[in-house]
DNA sequence: CATATTCGTGAGTTTTCCTGACAGGTTGAG
DNA sequence: CTCAACCTGTCAGGAAAACTCACGAATATG
């Protein structure tokens, strides 16, 4: 019975009142009433079998262990409160991690990285593109900005960013740039379809939306990643199929045309936090990208 | 918001499950399910903003974060738990002080005081009997002894020993000792009769149990303790009147005679411990007293 | 002497916490 | 591979703890 501790938020009451020497000012320092600190230290009492404060009309006063207990109960609690206050100040000066698809790092990301250390410098943003496959769940991460479709996994705190728009894009340099310009997309279907293994659904999805037939697509060049993918676009290779965010800026600065505009897929561009960490950063952070978007 | 403590059950159920490293040992070191400490981290865990376990299949294992909070806490609990059984021990180590009038403790408590040393050695009875009213608040006295009646204090808890019966007594050396000796109560009232002055109702409550005319009592020589009384009584000075507990042994020894018995009085010889102290001694001490009445 | 504080206590209610059962996931043996 | 053993997380519901409110007692204060 003795290894047990003493009921600890007795123990946080009696080292309130023992400290201000009042029980009412405990009282007013944990936002509860007197009574409930009274209640409090006599539980303590009864527990530890001695009297903690010697009642003397108004106002009360410590025995000698009572003063005892007070030292020792102020300085562990000042210990801890101490050590929680450094903990949640490490995690707040610790960068914050996010991991991104290395096409959407490129393309979306990067020119708009300096505006965003300007304006979040607290967030400390550090990017992350790992090698395979992007892991939301990683412990290295602490949030992941991707394409994917609803429904969202539960342990996942998902934040909507925008919804996922793709359409061909095809760059002025391409050599029948002119006669595709102003044809129908049905004339896409004799042109060289730049594609990627990471997103195959990408021209069927497409042609379906615009009611053509997706058996007679005929897909070319394939990427490993949708950022070779729109380099070769760039470059001339043939027609690309993108979601509009990461082409916006090669289509303002005319790298890139989409004669065609964009379709909505059922994919949202999202911010998804690890609903265990409950970072107020990653709220920041996703109001920013919304606004940016 | 730093400036205050984490929920402190949680805490304690932190440092349980990171000193084991398991949720459910630290929940059956807690006799709670693990569904309970499981809870109770998750709530730590958000209130600190931090992760503190990665989970990993089966088992756990602490965080960098983790690690440090769980040296913090457990060191501050270790140090309350020593403080704790330190204080206790003290307690226990501590004399207990029983209060008790004079005449009590000479001719009842003191011929016994070798067997009850004997016989309850960690209890280093330490008697008191103070020159003024015995008072069983003060803080000097850890239970007092007396002759009382019902009803009881509410602050204090009571455990009744024996009920006061109170007769004359007289010694055999007093000079009428042969007339009285076979005589009807009544032959008293023209005795001299003995009485102190801290129980001014003890012969009228006698002669009225005999029913006797207790306005017919001549009292004489008075004393102040009822210690002296009976002293005098011995000595053969008159007749007395005393709780039959404290002439006990005088009439065992022929000292004193009581030739007309003991009748009962609404009063009982009862130990009267401070509600707050809830001290297991008293309980000892109570139950030795009635086993030797 | 009335008044304002301060503390203790009891009844009733709110809140918390625990239990018990189930689901998901890993480990190790057959 | 499958299966059992084991560990953890989660949820609904109910028990237990804590709080509030109101009152009474005791003591300073004007």
């Amino acid at each position: 019975m003795s290894r047990d501790l003493p009921p600890l938020n007795a123990l946080r009451a009696f080292e309130a009142a023992a400290r201000l020497e009042s029980v009412s000012q405990a009282a007013e320092e944990l936002h509860v009433t007197h009574g409930a600190v009274s209640r409090q230290i006599r539980a303590l009492e009864e527990h530890l079998e001695l009297v903690l404060f010697v009642r003397e009309g108004r106002g009360v006063k410590l025995t000698e262990a009572g003063v005892r207990l007070r030292d020792a109960a102020s300085d562990a609690f000042e210990r801890l409160r101490g050590v929680c206050a450094e903990l949640r100040q490490a995690a707040v000066d610790r960068p914050f991690v996010l991991g991104c698809p290395g096409s959407l790092l490129v393309r979306w990301f990067i020119p708009r990285l300096d505006r965003l250390n300007r304006e979040l410098p607290e967030l400390r943003l550090q990017l992350s593109t790992s090698q395979g496959e992007l892991d939301p769940r990683s412990p290295n991460v602490d949030a992941t900005l991707l394409f994917a479709e609803p429904p969202w996994p539960a342990d996942m705190q998902v934040h909507e960013l925008a919804r996922e728009c793709i359409g061909p894009v095809l760059s002025p340099r391409y050599a029948r740039f002119a006669d595709l310009q102003a044809a129908a997309p049905a004339r896409l279907l004799d042109e060289a379809l730049l594609h990627t293994a990471s997103r195959p659904q990408a021209w069927p999805e497409w042609a379906r939306a615009q009611g053509l037939d997706e058996q007679s697509l005929r897909l070319g060049q394939g990427f490993e990643h949708l950022y070779y993918l729109l380099e070769a676009a760039v470059a001339g290779l043939g027609v690309a199929i993108a979601p509009q965010q990461l082409v916006a800026d090669d289509l303002a600065a005319g790298r890139l045309a989409a004669p065609w505009g964009f379709v909505e897929t059922p994919a949202r561009l999202a911010l998804w936090v690890p609903t265990r960490r409950n970072d107020r950063r990653a709220e920041r952070l996703a109001e920013w990208l919304r606004g940016e978007l």
